[in-house]
DNA sequence: GCATCCTAATACACACCTGTATCTGAATAC
DNA sequence: GTATTCAGATACAGGTGTGTATTAGGATGC
């Protein structure tokens, strides 16, 4: 029962955060058009009040949920692209973040859900490209940095690699979670594996022919 | 105008089509959830009445939007595949096809819409999972197909190989549409292409070695 | 040509959601 | 300790949706 005094500010932004986590679980099992702003308020322990309060309203709030998700990632990521790590051990723990960030589904829920809504909705689609070109540029200079260490010149564009590497992910997840039957987490290991090594057992033969 | 007189099955039959055809135009261009039964029905010509007297409801629409498609998809997908057709042929059309299929923006937006309400209700799921086996397994067959003339062994079952391209087509057909900024039309195909290429090229090396 | 049947239109009852406007009570300032 | 400020609750007005029950009118059978 240590429970420190909030100031104003303080308990403003927990208010915020509470918001944002209960939209996040929400609107990855309901979608967003299911669910309502009472909806969030209530899950939170609020009213509807709270969300028109802290937020321009459901869209908004949508929006600034992405921000947040996406603003955690990169500091993650950050910690791991750290140059003075040997690149083995980049690599692992590039390794383990990604499987992390793999197994969590409401987000990945959200960012599709997000995707679907950049595609219908060109004002969306402008808040949103703002956050994945920032995503995009993380993963590219990974992929550049791998092909640079390799000593291999890669078969496109880091750019493009690691646009083709994302979408992979993507829909191999969103399969495995629309028919489970069929894709089993199995499968869906040993089709990423396919196209991986092929990848960069190509690669490697290439590097020394 | 000789427009032939419609018995009452015909007649009945061109209302479900046009039903089908517009909840198609509109659900891919407002989402499900966004789309009202009026909606569909005013924009086939109809009042709401129309769509209740011919299905069970907007859900129960939506399933056959998706039945009906994959039906004309099996269609022309058992066309091409035609054993007495020399392999390249087969492999031409089989193209043309896919290009096909692939520019059709609103099919995949509702079946991208139905793998996320596969991915939350589970009864729609179930509903889902048949049509997307026997999709599966058509294009299983295809690379089967494929491997088997080509005298490789495949890298992993025919089943995973298909499910994994799938995924990678439709991952990298929704991240252009979300983000047509960043994956414009040439790099989903050079993305495509690095993936496809590594697998069919070192299939190739392998089995000349 | 009349009775019947069936498709689709219309009317109704009910539920839900949004956004704004107003109010309340607790935190801050002095 | 009183006044002020602000987060969040509550009330309200307006709009939209669903599914069912009823109705109208053209197609079918005799």
């Amino acid at each position: 029962m240590t429970r420190k005094r909030l100031t104003r500010e303080e308990s403003r932004d927990q208010t915020r955060q509470r918001l944002l986590d209960a939209a996040l679980a929400l609107i990855a099992q309901k979608g967003l058009a299911a669910t309502s702003v009472e909806d969030i308020a209530e899950a939170a322990g609020y009213s509807r009040g709270a969300v028109y309060s802290n937020f321009g309203g459901k869209g908004d709030l949508f929006i600034e949920l992405l921000r947040r998700d996406h603003q955690q990632a990169t500091a993650e990521f950050d910690a791991v692209f750290d140059d003075a790590l040997p690149i083995a051990e980049i690599r692992e723990r590039m390794r383990e973040l990604y499987v992390s960030l793999y197994a969590d589904t409401a987000c990945f829920m959200n960012w599709t859900e997000a995707r679907m809504l950049a595609a219908r909705d060109a004002d969306f689609r402008d808040k949103f490209a703002a956050l994945i070109s920032e995503k995009c540029g993380q993963v590219a200079g990974y992929v550049g940095y791998f092909y640079q260490r390799l000593g291999v010149e890669p078969p496109a564009s880091p750019e493009v690699i690691a646009m083709g590497f994302m979408s992979l992910m993507e829909g191999v997840k969103l399969f495995m979670l629309s028919s489970p039957l069929e894709m089993r987490a199995q499968h869906a290991e040993a089709a990423l594996a396919v196209f991986m090594d092929s990848i960069t057992e190509l690669a490697t033969l290439k590097s020394t022919p």
